[in-house]
DNA sequence: ATTAGGG
DNA sequence: CCCTAAT
């Protein structure tokens, strides 16, 4: 059996394989985080685990899958999550991989500190049609572990069958768990309450590392690409046919916070708060994913390690971070978030915020509406989901389609600024962000079904949007700069790969962070794709070629829709990464900040103390609180400075810097060339002097 | 994570 | 500013 490749890991000590590595700078912080990082356990690879397990019992209906196996163990296996995967794959492959659609199957096992062992069984079928797509994804959670270990778990199926067929079913054998998942048909996600709230699986994690019972391993996406075979996704999109509508409120999925390093749920529900507290686990991950714009992580497992044994890669994700109070870490975390931050400005949630209902007369043509409707929204920064209230149409003959968008949302921000930031400030930083996201230029995505519509050619009609149906499932969202709009796109990318990483969904491309649910929330039913499906899609999936192949042959006409969800142009734009053919674009580039005079006083003040070869403390002394100012931007800009202080004033551009300073930049980069500054420290200050008479000024820590 | 450079 | 290699 698959199952056997699982490990067993003691409940205790289970440690993933971690491979500490030891922090590469010891300058500084290195020590603080590690120890319990590697404790955590991630939900999601729980759940993955689950869900895989799941799978792999439907496959084999003998198995008895253990899936809690011992009693006093858990189950879990980071390993298991992939290997599992990829057991399953096989039998699966044949069927799924080979259509191309199919998703991998996450799956957690539950922890049981006891006897429980409750089974979930899930089945999928994988009798798509060459073209279709499935994606299942399951987690359970049994809140009885929760309070018995400690632990919760949650489970969420959802399975997205494009035909409309599901294949996933899940079903739950144990007493234990309270509910049952329950069918998962039509991409219905269940979700078995769960004490906590917002965090939901996530939170699980905390709550096991706390107890130290359990780890928890992500995985890594890049791992999963080189494995290639299976892809994780934990939510995808709804089904066609869609029987969302029943489950969906019952499951939320969480969204990430990429600053606080947890996830969050969404949830309507209230249960979930339980778990909320905690934070951390796989937000780094996530951040980090988000960060790597191209998701090139894949290729390199630096940070992951693998234990695999199997040839099962795991890889865990190292960088974990403790996540004790936000406080302690502040500094830290404002730091890394930055990257996130910047690239990333947003994440987007279901908070929405500027709405302008639209109507737009019908059209058949999408786009002129959309660009219609993108005016309307005067720049205000929904990025994320757009509701859209169909209706209904008019001749019966050449139907039209009538949009009503009722709004665009507004993807969460997330700002962090230090208390003694004023208020200014703040709202400088809020427009920043703000401005960052359309930055590039707005640019309007189009999903249906969860799937993203990227045939700008095809007719609303051969898009399957009619006049009377199912306009509940056609979102649009507010993208931030433009790839390619249609055809180009879909070539290179495949549609399921998306995500992967990277989230580095850090660009700042509203993109990555926005998740866009293609509906919003004034439907009563948010469609399942939830931002943080996707969000955890990208995380899990990475997966690489087999399904880029898949996609682009198996879908050739089918093209216009696209399984991607709500997925952003970044991710988009990973894809294509792995596949070797950029995008350029997709990740757009940081908005250009010049640097002001005051900025440049404070940054040659401190090079003057600090030297040239010790930009992270220039960063720190100066820019601790400019988080847009990042060590590598000062570094390049005392190059510039440099280089702009030795032509002549007639060649300098953007606002003149006054002579006095640039001649300090020359003094000190004379004297620092020569002292081969890095060492010494700080004390040359009184040397460096010399120039200027005055102009010091103390870092600008508060331009934002 | 930082540093150093090239682009 | 971005991207990378090397630390």
């Amino acid at each position: 059996m698959v199952l056997k490749k699982k490990q067993d890991y003691g409940f205790n000590g289970f440690h993933v394989s971690t491979i500490p590595r030891a922090p590469r700078s010891i300058r500084r912080r290195g020590s603080i985080k590690k120890p319990v990082e590697d404790s955590q356990i991630c939900a999601i690879d729980l759940l993955a685990t689950l869900a895989g397990k799941l799978l792999q019992e439907s496959e084999s209906s003998s198995a008895s899958s253990n899936v809690a196996a011992g009693k006093d163990r858990l189950n879990i296996s980071k390993d298991g999550i992939k290997q599992e995967l990829q057991d399953d794959d096989k039998p699966l492959k044949g069927e799924c991989l080979d259509q191309g659609s199919c998703e991998g199957i996450v799956f957690v096992s539950k922890l049981a500190s006891q006897d429980l062992s409750p089974k979930y069984t899930v089945k999928q079928f994988p009798h798509a049609v060459h073209d279709a797509v499935l994606d299942c994804t399951s987690t359970v959670a049994s809140p009885d572990y929760l309070d018995k270990v400690g632990c919760d778990v949650m489970v969420t199926c959802k399975s997205k069958n494009i035909f409309g067929k599901v294949p996933c079913k899940v079903e739950r054998g144990s007493p234990d768990c309270g509910e049952t998942c329950g069918d998962l048909e039509n991409g219905a996600e269940i979700r078995q309450d769960a004490e906590g709230e917002e965090s939901g699986g996530l939170t699980m994690a905390n709550r096991c590392s706390s107890k130290d019972s359990v780890e928890l391993c992500m995985k890594n996406p890049a791992q999963i690409n080189s494995d290639s075979n299976v892809k994780l996704s934990l939510n995808r999109d709804s089904i066609p046919n869609a029987s969302f509508p029943k489950h969906r409120n019952d499951v939320k999925i969480g969204i990430i916070d990429d600053d606080e390093n947890s996830y969050r749920c969404n949830q309507h529900g209230t249960k979930i708060k339980a778990f909320r507290s905690s934070p951390c686990i796989g937000d780094q991950r996530i951040r980090k994913l988000l960060t790597s714009r191209y998701w090139k992580v894949a290729p390199k497992l630096k940070d992951c390690e693998l234990s695999n044994t199997d040839g099962g890669i795991k890889p865990v994700f190292r960088k974990r971070k403790f996540c004790g109070t936000r406080k302690r870490y502040q500094r830290e975390t404002t730091f890394k978030r930055r990257k996130l931050f910047e690239r990333h400005m947003v994440v987007a949630s279901d908070g929405g915020i500027s709405s302008e209902s639209v109507t737009n007369s019908p059209e058949k043509n999408m786009n002129t509406e959309m660009g219609g409707s993108a005016a309307m929204l005067h720049g205000v920064s929904g990025l994320s989901s757009s509701v859209i209230s169909h209706q209904a149409s008019f001749n019966s003959g050449d139907s039209h389609v009538k949009f009503s968008i009722k709004s665009f949302r507004v993807p969460e921000l997330f700002i962090e600024v230090p208390e003694t930031e004023t208020i200014g400030a703040l709202k400088r930083t809020v427009m920043e962000a703000v401005n960052s996201i359309f930055g590039g230029g707005l640019h309007v995505g189009m999903f249906l079904q969860g799937k993203k519509v990227r045939d700008d050619y095809k007719t609303l009609r051969q898009t399957g949007i009619s006049h009377n149906d199912n306009l509940d499932t056609l979102g649009f969202a507010l993208e931030p700069s433009p790839i390619h709009p249609s055809p180009p796109l879909h070539t290179e990318d495949p549609p399921f790969l998306l995500p992967s990483d990277t989230s580095q969904l850090l660009t700042r491309s509203p993109d990555p962070p926005t998740f866009d649910s293609g509906f919003s929330d004034a439907t009563p039913d948010p469609s399942p794709l939830t931002n943080l499906g996707n969000q955890v899609e990208k995380i899990h999936d990475s997966v690489p070629s087999p399904t880029d192949i898949l996609t682009d042959k198996t879908m050739p006409d089918s093209r216009a829709l696209v399984a991607v969800p709500a997925m952003s142009l970044e991710a988009l734009a990973v894809v294509p990464m792995n596949m070797k053919t950029n995008r350029a674009d997709l990740v757009q580039r940081r908005t250009r900040r010049p640097f002001s005079v005051s900025e440049v006083e404070a940054l040659v003040h401190a090079v003057e103390e600090l030297g040239t070869g010790r930009w992270r403390d220039v960063k720190l002394r100066a820019f601790d609180n400019a988080k847009h100012r990042t060590y590598v931007d000062l570094k390049d800009k005392w190059k510039t400075l440099v280089h702009t202080a030795r032509i002549s004033p007639q060649q300098r551009r953007g606002e003149p810097v006054p002579q006095e300073v640039l001649d300090r930049v020359l003094s000190a980069h004379a004297y620092w060339s020569e002292h081969q500054a890095k060492q010494h420290g700080k004390h040359q200050v009184g040397t460096l002097r010399i120039t200027g008479p005055l102009a010091e000024r103390d870092g600008i820590g508060q331009d934002i």
